[in-house]
DNA sequence: GCGTATTTTATTGCAGGCAATTATATTGCA
DNA sequence: TGCAATATAATTGCCTGCAATAAAATACGC
């Protein structure tokens, strides 16, 4: 049995999946940004994180976090990393002792300049018009929002 | 300078990344699936190798590789996790003996009747009606598939 | 003000991903 | 046939992700 396929099996194959269009749209997106961040000697995670400090600096971990949904065990090790490159700096707060801010150096302040080639060769890759993007990125970030939403139940 | 926001920032802004949508929305997936997944006793994506096996058995490492993006070097490994939990079979082909068929045990293919509660859970987490994950799915797939163009030229 | 609960970060251990390399088998061509 | 090119897995090393736990600081309730 279950040699021909089965009405019954569709929603277990792997076309049908919206997950695995998102994962796998996720993996080809970073090997299209891998060969553009080498040149700024970021990994993707480290890109995002820099996106985040460009936007705002001297932010505590965990608003990082939040930002990326992302935990101390994944953003400990990668800040410490970005602090080895000389990207940022980490300094326990003095108002917060718990908390470590997360501050800009100036080379990564600078590299920002670098970065703005980034989104329009990703934009290129993308072969799409900008106003398919951002629909799609607002669907996306809305079934993003309602599956987050269910996880916190 | 670069104090307020700018226009010319307007790219770098994370909110505005379509990669980092579809780079959340994995992980919100994945830490949906997590609590069913456990109960299968497999990761996110050990269940994609087990959907690959379950529409076609006794296939290649690379022709899993090709359906799911993965290499050598995540398959690997994770196959052989498979098979100390006695859910695939791993034997050298003796056509070709530089290929490594991957088959179903019994426990690895009636696995499938209890996977079969999975996907309706994620359709309701999703909040959202068939058609419309189905249009998403279709535009996800189709810019994946521009981007991985990209990178094989 | 004291002791407990909460918050924040760090640490450990495990499972992906992937680049680079290696080992082995097969193919193809002179 | 013999040798180089190609194909397939496996291995190594590094960087995520995340659960579970620990450690330290702060907030809160009495």
């Amino acid at each position: 049995m279950a040699r021909k396929p089965s009405a019954a099996d569709a929603p277990l194959r792997l076309d049908n999946q919206i997950c695995f269009a998102v994962y796998s749209a996720a993996h080809a997106f970073n090997r299209v940004y891998k060969p553009l961040l080498d040149g700024l000697g970021l990994t993707y995670p480290q890109y995002l994180v820099m996106l985040v400090l460009w936007e705002r600096d001297d932010v505590p971990v965990k608003d990082i976090g939040e930002k990326l949904f992302l935990d101390s065990g994944t953003l400990t090790p990668l800040l410490k990393r970005l602090e080895a490159a000389h990207l940022v700096k980490r300094t326990r707060s003095r108002e917060d002792e718990r908390q470590v801010l997360i501050s800009l150096t100036p080379q990564g302040y600078s590299l920002k300049e670098k970065a703005r080639a980034v989104p329009q060769s990703i934009l290129a890759a993308s072969d799409c018009s900008v106003s398919e993007l951002v629909a799609m990125k607002d669907e996306i970030v809305a079934l993003r929002d309602r599956l987050n939403a269910v996880i916190g139940e």
